[in-house]
DNA sequence: CCGCATCCTTAGAGATACTG
DNA sequence: CAGTATCTCTAAGGATGCGG
C-alpha cells in the first residue's frame, strides 16, 4: 500500500472507505487513551482501567471498550468469580495499533511546549 | 521522555495536562484529513481543500484550519487577489505532526480488512 | 472566493439508580 | 464489581444567507 500512498490518490477521503470509519473510532475521546493504558500497563480489570484514566465515567469506559471488542482491538474476559471479574487485553491487532497510538502520545509529549507557545503567540496577536 | 513512556507512569491521562489537549485536538473529525491531505499535497487554497476532502462543510474547515493555525501546525496565507486568495500550508511542526498521522492512516489502511472481519465475527455471534 | 454570523437539530456524554 | 437503563442537557455540527 505504500506505493498509493506516497504518490497516488487513495479514497481515504471518500466518506464509505473503511478507512475513515477506523480513523473515526481513534479520533474517539476515550480509544486512545484506552488503548494507551492497555499498552502500558498489560492486562487490567474495567476497574483499574477506570482508575487509571481521570474523567472518564463507566458509560464511556464500558461503551468504548465494545466498540474497540468488536473491532477486534481488545479482548475481554470474563471470570465466573463472585461477584464477577472482567478483564481486558489488547489483541495482537490491537498491540499493533498501541504502536501507532504511542507514535502519537509521543509526538504531542514531545511538541507540547511549541504547540503552548504557538497559541500564547496566536492569542496575543493583533 | 523515552524512559518514562516504557516503563513509568506519566501524566497524560490526568485532565490537567496538555498532551491531553493535543490528543483531543487530533481525534478531532477532520483533524487527521486535513493534514494528511495538506501533508500528500502541499501547499492548498480553502477550495482545495473542500474538495478534497468529501463531506466536509466549509464551516467545519473554516473551524479546524483555526485551530490548526493557532497551534502551529499549519501556516495561513492570505493573497490580496480579487477575489481573495488564501492558502494553507503545514509549518515545519505540522510537517512532524503529518509523519504521524501518516503512521496512523497507513496503519488504518492496511488493517481495514481485520477490523471489518472482527467486526462481522462479532455482530454475527451468539 | 473565502469565511463569518445565525439558527436549528441531534448525537454524545454526564448523573443517577437498578440488576446479575 | 460490572454493566444496563433512563433522563437530561450541552455543544458539535449542518444549512443558509450576508459581507469583504
Amino acid at each position: 500500500m505504500d506505493t498509493d500512498q506516497v504518490s497516488g490518490r487513495w479514497d481515504a477521503n471518500k466518506g464509505a472507505c473503511p478507512t475513515r470509519q477506523v480513523l473515526g473510532r481513534i479520533g474517539d475521546t476515550w480509544t486512545m487513551l484506552i488503548i494507551s493504558t492497555l499498552e502500558r500497563e498489560g492486562t487490567l480489570r474495567s476497574g483499574q482501567l477506570k482508575a487509571s484514566i481521570e474523567g472518564i465515567t463507566q458509560k464511556m469506559l464500558t461503551q468504548t471498550l465494545r466498540h474497540l471488542e468488536r473491532d477486534g482491538v481488545v479482548r475481554r474476559e470474563v471470570i465466573p468469580t463472585v461477584p464477577t471479574t472482567v478483564t481486558y487485553t489488547l489483541t495482537p491487532l490491537g498491540q499493533s495499533l498501541g504502536a501507532a497510538v504511542a507514535t502519537m502520545r509521543t509526538w504531542a509529549y514531545d511538541h507540547m511546549d511549541e504547540i503552548v507557545a504557538a497559541r500564547n503567540d496566536y492569542d496575543t496577536r493583533d
